[in-house]
RNA sequence: GGGCGAUUAGCUCAGUUGGUUCAGAGUACUACGUUGACAUCGUAGGGGUCACAGGUUCAAGUCCUGUAUCGCCCACCA
């Protein structure tokens, strides 16, 4: 090893990731194929927004991928990552539209066929951004498998749902209340609508009752809508309104009369204990109206502005200024009696954060229950896991409650709904009634001709599909559902879904459904729920905030490695994390400690060839490394498979610092510096240890093991150690039971506790760095003597200890350490001051003191002695005995020094 | 109105099956140190009644119950 000056003293990541990115596609290994002498494990991507750009969500999220793909990739699983994009329906659209807006144009003008064009002109234009961005983080995807929810394999899949579903009776088409962005100008799934408390106000209006003097009062939060009331409501048991069952009332601001009803809806406790009835305007009056049979009357159009069925004044009027209006009127007409603050939950648009209006309106929706039973059942039975478990629970929640899914949207943008309506059959029958009409085709292509009456004046239905209605498919779409392929026989179902826990009812269950539904089998087997990222004082990360730091500029900063690490040593397991960007210190300066411990390790090369090492001549500091460095192979794999990533990043992190640099590294250098055949066993256990750390955190931090990986291989010697072409495709470490040493690596945690000791001892007594002293020990045992004696070039390294004699007669300028049987007497003449050694021992004393009474309470405790574990007892009875030992010997050396 | 989660050092968080080793890590702080891997470093140190109150147990950050505070999700109250 010549060139190892050459190696910078600070790791630098900038140039090394992208070489090793490119490096490792054109080796292809980020493709997996159907290999029938291997296990699958597959994961597909939550699909990102086109319109996205790459977020730290998104960083957290395709980082614990990475990892899980990349350990099982080199514990010998064909591993697929299957990548792609989601279409995001309004998100998109409202992107184009508004940079036509910039451009005087509207998606009208341009006329849906242009329009769409425009679409996939932004899309190919800007749709691979966060592709682009992932590849920066190291993301190891199969990019041959790159998908988009509107491929034509992908749209091909959601027809062929669609008219399925349709078949079998689970989709229909019907009038409703649907939540209504009228900003999107679409309808909008409960699931897409954000609730968030308004301080509003409720109204009190009069309404006269007819051929009366009387009138009854009603409470509303939305005056705007009484235009469209067609009932008023009471609860039939409320004694005070018995008597107006049945009467009319005249609605205010209009000539209209309308009805008093008894419905158990009402609750007699709230406002004044009489609803006005919407029908046309609100989800529970629509329920109402359905049970009395009540007209249902629309005084909006889908703008949110009030149409002609309102009274001519309001006509025109945006929802908002209308409500004013009405306040006014009915204040003038002294019908409003007051005005009460009042707080309530108001749904907006998740896309636009337009308040919602619940509107009437012809939508296609698919029935939920059906194929809800069956995915609760799958992940109730564990057939599906989810971690952290408590989300089952939300889950099942979720199921048991599940309404049917309003599938259509009011969009140009996405999958046109597969459904096609005979147009002169329609025109007829507007004149002619409803028997001549054809019902509508659904059907997977444009059908030539209507099968009903042969006319051939066919049009699709306008509305496009739900978002989502593609990307529940998206486990087995992605591997070219509903052709039959190996592909799709050998890596589906996929094995583990990382998402985050704001799209379980969007997506998870949805996949969970669709999976079951046509392809009868679960679609993944575990679901990880990751963190939600937020900034350090626990806010979400928005744009609006500016508290979301760019993830590129932060990989350009510190490097991509230093990201990943970090993120995932600060994401808690399902709790939220908190984070920023100064955080990422922590993996920047790990990869420096990687990367100068290697560049030591380099140093100490010269002339060293590797080849195996048997046990038998192994130091037992070798052995102590190699079994610290198994169970942590061990214990990396375990937490791995209990999605416990934390605790395999905090594992890895304190074997490679405290363990291997700050102990072995350490304990090796005098070692290294004789030309011994010791010398060799040292430096094959370094290199070995080395290169087995850094395939264990390779998931974790793929660039720089990778870089450190071809260093190694570019140094002359035996490669049995790197045989790989990469260390992405080397095997993972498996624990090796015959790297086990209990009874050999004893000495070594006696000469760590033993320097330990002195250092504090040198600190607390302020003895000058520099200085080397001479150390007396009394001991019984002599093979500890033997041991200190062996380990003294490491005691003059680390704990400046020149010199060990026996003990022979007490020791005058001395402090003592008291540890493990032994007296160690640190000889410091002219430091040492008798009575600050009194006072410092008096005080060791009283904590030894104070252990010994709790131990000894415990053993005097006759309950403890016959109802603890028999270990247990025999346990605390030897750490009594040490303790007692060393208070003895303690108090000999205070006598001694009176 | 329901449900879930959190509460451990100034800050961010670990703490599996209860058992001197558990009261810890990182960071911040203090002191000392540039010794040829690393100052993006090393050594040592201060700092916590483990939210509070009960209970179970020989033994409780750890299990149970309740309370408080914070956060999230769900819910049709006009």
């Amino acid at each position: 090893m010549t060139e190892h000056m050459e190696i910078q003293k600070i790791y630098n990541p900038k140039t090394i990731e992208s070489k090793w990115y490119k490096f490792w596609e054109e080796k292809g290994f980020f493709h997996a194929k159907v290999t029938r002498n291997k296990k699958p494990y597959t994961i597909v991507i939550p699909p990102p927004n086109i319109t996205g750009i790459l977020t730290l969500g998104h960083v957290l999220n395709n980082t614990i991928q990475d990892i899980f793909i990349r350990w099982k990739r080199m514990a010998g699983y064909e591993a697929c990552w299957i990548p792609g994009t989601d279409h995001a329906g309004i998100a998109t659209q409202n992107v184009v539209e508004k940079s036509l807006a910039e451009k005087g144009l509207t998606k009208e003008k341009l006329g849906r066929e242009e329009f769409i064009k425009k679409m996939w002109e932004w899309k190919e234009q800007y749709g691979g951004t966060i592709i682009k961005q992932l590849k920066y983080l190291g993301t190891s995807c199969d990019w041959t498998r790159e998908r988009f929810t509107m491929d034509e394999g992908l749209s091909f899949a959601v027809r062929r749902v669609f008219v399925e579903l349709y078949n079998k009776g689970l989709i229909y088409k019907g009038k409703y209340i649907v939540n209504w962005c009228p900003r999107c100008r679409t309808a909008l799934s409960d699931d897409e609508v954000e609730y968030r408390d308004h301080d509003g106000n409720l109204w009190y209006v009069k309404y006269p009752i007819a051929d009366s003097s009387d009138s009854v009062t009603v409470a509303t939060t939305r005056p705007e809508t009484m235009l469209g009331d067609t009932a008023v409501a009471v609860n039939p048991s409320d004694e005070r309104y018995k008597d107006l069952i049945n009467k009319e009332v005249v609605l205010p601001l209009t000539d209209r009369k309308i009805r008093v009803i008894a419905d158990n809806f009402v609750d007699p406790q709230f406002g004044t204990g009489i609803v006005k009835v919407t029908p046309a305007h609100d989800p529970n009056d629509f329920q109402i109206g359905l049970r009395h049979n009540l007209r249902q009357i629309t005084v909006m159009d889908e703008t949110g502005k009030m149409n002609e069925n309102a009274p001519e004044q309001y006509r025109g009027l945006d929802r908002y200024e209308c409500r004013k209006k009405i306040l006014d009127d009915l204040e003038s007409q002294g019908l409003l009696l007051k005005t009460e603050k009042h707080t309530n939950a108001v749904g907006h648009c998740y896309r636009c954060n337009t308040v919602i209006e619940p509107y009437l309106s012809d939508q296609w929706f698919v029935k939920m229950k059906p194929l809800a039973q069956k995915a609760l059942e799958v992940v109730l039975d564990k057939k599906i896991k989810f971690y952290p478990e408590r989300w089952v629970k939300v889950y099942q929640h979720w199921m048991e409650n599940i309404r049917d899914w309003c599938i259509s949207r009011q969009l140009w943008w996405g999958h046109r709904i597969p459904v096609y309506y005979c147009v002169a059959s329609n025109a007829k029958s507007s004149k002619e009634g409803e028997n001549t009409k054809c019902p509508p085709i659904v059907s997977m292509e444009h059908p030539d001709r209507c099968p009903n009456c042969s006319g051939t004046d066919i049009v699709q239905d306008s509305d496009v599909l739900d978002t989502w209605f593609s990307s529940w498919l998206w486990p087995f779409s992605t591997l070219g559902w509903p052709k039959e392929n190996e592909d799709l026989k050998y890596f589906y179902p996929t094995n583990t879904l990382v998402t985050g826990p704001d799209i379980i009812f969007f997506w998870v269950a949805r996949m969970i459904m669709s999976g079951l539904e046509f392809m009868d089998d679960v679609p993944f087997r575990d679901v990880y729920f990751t963190s939600i990222v937020r900034d350090i004082k626990g806010r979400k990360m928005s744009k609006s905030l500016g508290n979301s730091p760019d993830p590129l500029d932060i990989i350009d900063e510190y490097g991509a490695d230093a990201l990943r690490f970090t993120i995932v040593y600060l994401a808690p397991t399902g709790q939220d994390v908190l984070f920023s960007k100064e955080k990422c210190e922590i993996g920047r300066n790990l990869c420096n400690k990687i990367w100068n411990a290697t560049r030591y390790i380099l140093m100490n090369l010269e002339g060293f060839s590797y080849s195996p090492v048997e046990n038998s001549k192994l130091a037992n500091m070798d052995k102590w490394i190699l079994n610290e460095y198994n169970l942590l192979a061990k214990n990396v794999h375990s937490s791995l498979e209990r999605f416990n990533i934390n605790e395999t990043v905090r594992l890895i992190y304190d074997f490679f610092w405290s363990k291997f640099c700050d102990w072995y590294i350490e304990l090796t250098k005098p070692k290294l510096s004789t030309d011994s055949p010791e010398k060799v066993v040292c430096q094959t256990v370094l290199v070995e240890v080395l290169v087995g750390t850094l395939k264990l955190l390779h998931p974790i931090m793929p660039f720089i093991t990778e870089e450190i990986y071809q260093l190694l291989k570019s140094q002359p010697g035996d490669k049995n150690l790197l045989s790989a072409e990469s260390i992405m495709v080397s095997p993972f470490p498996e624990f090796d039971e015959k790297k086990i040493f209990p009874e050999d690596i004893k000495e070594v945690e006696l000469i760590i506790a033993v320097i330990q000791n002195i250092r504090t001892l040198r600190t607390e007594l302020n003895v000058p760095p520099k200085k080397l002293f001479e150390i007396i020990v009394r001991t019984n045992e002599e093979n500890k003597i033997s041991i200190l004696e062996k380990y003294l070039p490491n005691l003059r390294l680390m704990a400046k200890v020149d010199k060990i004699s026996r003990y022979s007669q007490k020791p005058l300028h001395s402090a003592v350490i008291v540890l493990s049987g032994m007296e160690i007497y640190v000889i410091l003449e002219g430091i040492i001051d008798i009575e600050k050694e009194t006072a410092r021992l008096k005080k060791t004393e009283e904590e030894l003191n104070a252990r010994l009474r709790s131990l000894n309470s415990k053993l005097e405790n006759e309950k403890f002695i016959t109802n603890a574990p028999k270990d247990q007892v025999e346990k605390i009875k030897l750490y009594s005995k040490e303790t007692q030992e060393n208070i003895t010997r303690i108090r000999n050396r205070l006598a001694s020094l009176q």
